[in-house]
DNA sequence: CTTGACTCTCACGTAACGTCAGGCTTTATG
DNA sequence: CATAAAGCCTGACGTTACGTGAGAGTCAAG
């Protein structure tokens, strides 16, 4: 029999550990002095501690493996659990490399970007919410202020949320007309207004960052977004939106905060393995 | 201005997470009514917000984030942060691949092995001890018996520990002799004793495994040592070991415990690559 | 005035121990 | 023989990033 500082030394185990392993009834001492309750380990019960710490370096917690131990399972069932656990694994594996890649990014556009600090721009997925909209063609980007007014007009202002949203089916480029719908959010669902689409905003994945300021310098924000979804192995899959976020009443009203999205999905096949090979 | 609950929902986190993060001061709100304590945000805060997801996402902690955020760093300090956290990510990927090779592993001895239970075998690092020691020639098995008490004569027994080692530079196999080191460990350095060797055993990478019962036995588990140490990608560095524990008194004297111990070091090059294209 | 939706502040639970603090017993030494 | 050192024990708190109530106050609508 050993005493619990033996045991642990030719277990490669703390003391701790092991009297945490007897509280929580994984691996309890063969014997226990009543009188002193030191705790006296047999030499066989390194088998079992070393059950314990194979299924701990495969990733198991205590919980699950005392669970395994006590169940005496198949091989069957092993297998079904092992199995399980390599998904998990994988998974991990598969965050961490994404992770692994944002740094990456981050550190790329820090070495190309020079002084100015780009903006910082993430992946969400915009939750789906009631929304009462107006879709027109226009022909310069002061309507858009019209096309709101036109919309606010129509609906009770109690049931609105205070920013604003936008999808820009088409965009100025030069040449034609904007294809726009203003659109604002509502705290719940309301019956149909005449000449309004009132309907439930899909959830979607969105590269999205802030613009925060005039609407001048807008366009190259708009160009990081674009260099950076595909440089993420991204494409964009639908018309891109912003959100306006009212200026705080105190401050001026020309400081104002813009959402820019812009819905995206993973490249697939060919185009994502010419990507990889890329970058 | 925004409520929590709004704030919560566009930046697309809890409202439980936004009070953690008041109170831990990474995020405060821009207001708080006083008689209320309500916390009210401003649409300005998204961004703050977005930075600290950011960061979440790379995997930094909260504590890490907030130092990040209040000292304003250079993009050469940022880039090192970063550097840093690359090399963090990349050690997490590594040991979860490391994991995942375990667990496939375990999964492949399921499966071809068979009805019959295999031992579990795995890593650990010996830990640096003083032992003495008696090294011989022997003809067969039984004279090691005999070592050990020679060994055991000569030395107190209070300065040792129960269990005893053997290290087998050559074993029989067949033709020629045993070349054997017996030893003990001790509980602390001792001064030279005449015809023993005392000394500081090496902190030595070993794969493990125990075998319970009798010797019979013994060759096959030394099989699937071998087996085991080819197909996990290692290789034998020194010569094999076994620790013998003795036996608790009030059992029958024949069923003991044995910790086999091969020394083992990583293959490397053109050899690793040939077994990672076996398996 | 009630009701329902919203907010607030505690306070506990999570995983797997590390790290004291305080107290008991045994062994070694002056 | 007294004491110091070494081991052992049992609490109890700290760690991360919140989730999940409990209990109480607040706000707008009917």
């Amino acid at each position: 029999m050993l005493l619990i500082s033996e045991f642990a030394r030719a277990g490669n185990v703390t003391i701790r550990a092991l009297r945490f392993y007897d509280q929580v009834g994984l691996l309890s001492p063969a014997h226990v002095v009543p009188e002193n309750s030191y705790r006296w380990y047999s030499p066989a019960q390194f088998a079992q501690l070393n059950q314990i710490q194979a299924f701990k370096d495969m990733g198991f917690s205590l919980r699950e493996i005392r669970e395994l131990l006590q169940q005496r399972l198949t091989p069957q069932e092993l297998r079904a659990v092992l199995e399980e656990r390599r998904e998990v694994l994988r998974k991990r594996v598969r965050d961490d490399a994404g992770r692994l890649q944002r740094v990456e990014a981050r550190l790329k556009s820090i070495s190309a970007g020079g002084p100015q600090s780009h903006p910082t721009i993430m992946l969400r997925s915009t939750p789906g919410q009631p929304v009462v909209s107006l879709r027109e063609k226009l022909q310069n980007y002061d309507q858009v202020d019209e096309l709101f007014t036109t919309l606010e007009r129509r609906v009770d202002p109690r049931v609105l949320y205070d920013q604003r949203g936008a999808i820009f089916y088409r965009c100025l480029e030069g040449d034609g007309e904007i294809d726009c719908e203003v659109l604002r959010f509502l705290k719940h669902s309301v019956a149909a207004i005449r000449g309004l689409k009132v309907y439930e905003s899909r959830r979607t994945r969105v590269a999205f960052t802030y613009h925060y300021g005039s609407e001048d310098s807008i366009c190259t924000t708009y160009q990081s977004m674009t260099g950076w979804i595909a440089a993420q192995g991204y494409q964009l899959s639908s018309a891109k939106r912003e959100i306006y976020w009212p200026a705080p009443e105190n401050k001026s009203k020309t400081i104002s905060l813009t959402e820019i999205q812009f819905p995206v999905t993973r490249l697939r096949g060919a185009a994502r393995r010419a990507h990889q090979k890329a970058s």
